[in-house]
DNA sequence: GTCAGCGTTGAATAG
DNA sequence: TCTATTCAACGCTGA
């Protein structure tokens, strides 16, 4: 917000200066600049029941990495002449106040809120394709096209700012710590070694894209995603989550390098295809209703999932019986960071793979738990890999037993996050059902003692999601079938001056139908 | 209305 | 150890 001489940064996402415009803006030209991040208490307070079922409050992990994302923000403040204010309470609220204080005032107040989160905005994309976002990525790539920045230098370095004004009656304080947010900090195993902030994202991506090879070879599919002591991919999304990276900065890097390669990988599996993806998931969220649930939700397959507590729980407890499923579960917990197919893996698994339970209760778990979690993304992906948009062929199951061996034969991942499999002999490290007594014994892990059982049988359920996931499908394809009729009927009636056209009636029409 | 071709990343098997 | 093929087979798009 900026009014003749004052000017009010405030910071939600974007946790950063370079590639700021929102805070190049509000510099220029004003006398007083208030940097401002408001603490929500609805995000931010300790929750009791943290580790219930649904509980969707964000993880210490996470926070933790806020945290440090704010006291990087106001170190680099300070260092060009102004530093971050801190403050407390609904933001609605806290906003208004700010202005009862005079931090901005005058007649008029003029409010900018460019663009500068995603690669594109999304709006420009919908409007492009006729009203409605697309919603497979070839289709989204063609209506993206290059950005219309992608050349044009980005402001990555901020000499200085103005300085703060008077901040009145407002008990501004310095970036709390999370027990000062009356959290228990969190034991040391426990804890993300993936630390937040500005800086460390700058160091992170210039790591990551010093070998030029790597860059211009990177094969999504390709990566090991049982790769723990250097992960497969750039772990950067944490600092595009909280836009301590820039994705536009990024994207330039990136550019830059293929440039000068002879050959290279393309989206969707190269490394600029999967920035592509995440403003494809944000276009499709920002443009879909009720994206995040299944009900009322038009891209959404109707699907009766169960409702499963005991199995949700053995999910989301590493208890399953499966050590490739647990170890992962394990490292989400502990790590707040799990590689991209171990995310597919154990998605699938909860979902149309093994456990039938909806979708809506594991986008849950990742949504508290992950440090990058990313609404758009993490919905999408889960509407995703529970095959009820976007991608729908339920006979393609990961396998809790395959799957991970194909990568590490020696079981080295789950030996790491499930310790008390570590002695388990490699040929039954992901069967260990299926070792006999004596070699459980020498193992020091009898299971279904130290270790569980498997809540299921691979086979059985796998056969049974298959089946049921067919079936819920045919009956979607015969409530469309339905709809459709009625809708030409419907056309029929009105006279053509009416400006829906065939496919938005269709799309009201199903969801009255849906609800 | 029909149908081939396509879709970020499956598993098992053959060579 | 790596790649190609087969299996079984989905919805969506566009000619």
């Amino acid at each position: 917000m900026a009014s003749g001489a004052n000017s009010l940064m405030w910071f939600r996402k974007g946790l950063r200066l370079h590639d700021n415009p929102a805070l190049e803006y509000a510099a220029k030209g004003s006398k007083f600049l208030y940097p401002v991040f408001v603490i929500d208490p609805h995000y931010m307070e300790p929750d009791p029941t943290a580790f219930s079922l649904g509980s969707s409050k964000a993880g210490l992990n996470r926070i933790q990495f806020l945290l440090e994302s704010l006291v990087d923000l106001d170190l680099s403040l300070k260092k060009v002449g102004s530093r971050l204010l801190v403050l407390k309470g609904d933001p609605g609220e806290v906003l208004i106040r700010c202005l009862k204080e005079g931090y901005v005032s005058g007649t008029g107040v003029e409010i900018f809120s460019p663009v500068s989160h995603t690669l594109y905005n999304p709006a420009d994309i919908i409007r492009k394709n006729g009203g409605s976002p697309p919603l497979s990525y070839q289709s989204f790539l063609k209506l993206a096209g290059q950005p219309s920045w992608a050349t044009t230098p980005l402001l990555t370095t901020i000499s200085s700012l103005p300085p703060i004004g008077n901040t009145g009656s407002f008990a501004v304080s310095e970036v709390p710590t999370v027990r000062e947010l009356g959290y228990e900090d969190l034991a040391e195993d426990e804890r993300t070694p993936f630390k937040g902030g500005e800086s460390e994202a700058l160091k992170r991506l210039r790591e990551s894209i010093a070998n030029k090879e790597w860059v211009a070879n990177f094969e999504k599919p390709k990566g090991d995603p049982s790769a723990f002591l250097k992960p497969a991919t750039t772990v950067l999304s944490p600092y595009l989550k909280f836009g301590c990276l820039s994705s536009r900065y990024f994207y330039q890097c990136i550019q830059d390098i293929l440039k000068c390669s002879k050959k290279h990988t393309s989206p969707p599996v190269s490394l600029l295809g999967q920035l592509l993806w995440r403003d494809f998931f944000y276009t499709a969220a920002f443009g879909t209703p009720n994206f995040n649930q299944m009900k009322g939700n038009r891209i959404c397959k109707q699907i009766p999932w169960k409702n499963d507590d005991e199995l949700l729980a053995a999910w989301r407890d590493s208890r399953t019986g499966f050590p490739w499923i647990d170890a992962i579960m394990v490292q989400l917990r502990k790590w707040g960071w799990i590689h991209h197919l171990a995310r597919h893996s154990v998605a699938c698994f909860l979902t149309r793979g093994d456990l039938f339970v909806h979708w809506e209760r594991g986008r849950h778990v990742f949504e508290r738990l992950l440090i990058d979690s990313d609404w758009a993304i993490n919905n999408g992906n889960w509407l995703w890999l529970s095959c009820s948009s976007f991608f729908y062929q339920y006979n393609r199951i990961y396998s809790p037993i395959s799957f991970g061996k194909k990568y590490d034969s020696a079981g080295n991942y789950i030996r790491h996050f499930l310790p008390v499999l570590k002695d388990m002999p490699k040929e039954y490290i992901y069967e260990p059902w299926t070792a006999p007594i004596s070699v459980q014994r020498k193992a020091k892990c009898i299971i279904g003692i130290d270790y569980p059982k498997p809540v299921v049988s691979h086979d059985s359920a796998s056969k049974e999601c298959k089946m049921r996931l067919g079936e819920a499908y045919a009956l979607n394809k015969k409530l469309n079938g339905l709809v459709s009729d009625e809708d030409l009927n419907e056309l029929r009636r009105k006279a053509d001056n009416e400006s829906t056209t065939l496919d938005s009636v269709s799309r009201k029409k199903k969801q009255k139908l849906i609800d």
